[in-house]
DNA sequence: CGCGTGGGGTTCCCTGAGGGAACTCAAGCT
DNA sequence: AGCTTGAGTTCCCTCAGGGAACCCCACGCG
């Protein structure tokens, strides 16, 4: 949580930084999505202070991102993304997109991301869902909708 | 600026993360999106203690994805998003989505989208460049890539 | 049985970032 | 000359992040 609570507003960006905006959530969520999915791998990984990892696991649980469970009889345990956590890490690609078009320099993006259907490297775009035409930042008009607070 | 220095990592999610990943910047980069430009504005509207949205403004102008201009021959100026600055508004549009969809409770969302191409109240969708298939995070595989370290 | 080991956390202290309110400064307006 | 307004600064206080040490529990082994 930061300080101001992002949770209460009535914005869905707020509302989806209240789960993933604090430091590092989004990089657990990475880690968790490549594989990384255990308290140690994801401590060395990242070189998180151990003390913010333990907070950071538990809001995500407690957000129905991760879901921890048990990889053996003694106490250890491993996370994996939920239905939620995953459609979340698109939210990543987008991100990942965004860091190598206009942050990777010269030396190019460090991933490359291979699309199952096609085979090829290529990268995410965004699309109206009805009518499949481009739609970014510039192509839509916001209006109230059912939820704003009159 | 976080404690951990993100900027430098070997990854595009990171180093995004570095520019707007601070509490904040992403509504405040919201707000100019939907014509909050000036400072006055942007502080009432987020109830942002006026340091803090300083040293957010300052951090998104020095990164490229803010232009702050005067609008007058007083010392006044405004905020308006470079190209760079537009095209993180993306993120934005992926975040809501995300949001709207698991957030937004019995109430509905707070905002809706209008396609300026087909006219119609919708949502985005994560396509590949290449084929225009969905493009999801279980869609496809990681590979380094050129600016990988080795 | 007693002991070592290793994953998964707690506890502690220290620094530094966010909140909040007050103060400043440079044009205009009157 | 004094008031107002936008756009910040400055100051203090609290709380969150970094770092390192510590703890607990279930094996595996001699």
């Amino acid at each position: 949580m930061q300080r101001t609570d992002f949770g209460s507003m009535t914005c869905s960006i707020a509302r989806t930084l209240d789960v993933i905006g604090e430091p590092w959530s989004p990089l657990v969520l990475r880690d968790v999505w490549v594989g990384l999915t255990r308290f140690e791998q994801l401590q060395a990984d990242l070189g998180i202070s151990r003390k913010v990892l333990t907070e950071r696991l538990n809001h995500l649980v407690d957000a129905g991102i991760l879901d921890r469970r048990p990889y053996d009889r003694r106490p250890r345990y491993e996370y994996v993304l939920t239905e939620k956590g995953t459609e979340l890490v698109d939210l990543l690609l987008v991100m990942a997109h965004w860091g190598d078009k206009w942050l990777a320099g010269p030396a190019g993006p460090p991933v490359l991301h291979r699309h199952h259907a096609c085979g090829e490297i290529t990268t995410v775009d965004l699309r109206c869902t009805h009518c499949g035409e481009p739609m970014h930042a510039t192509d839509v008009d916001l209006l109230p909708g059912p939820g704003a607070t009159s």
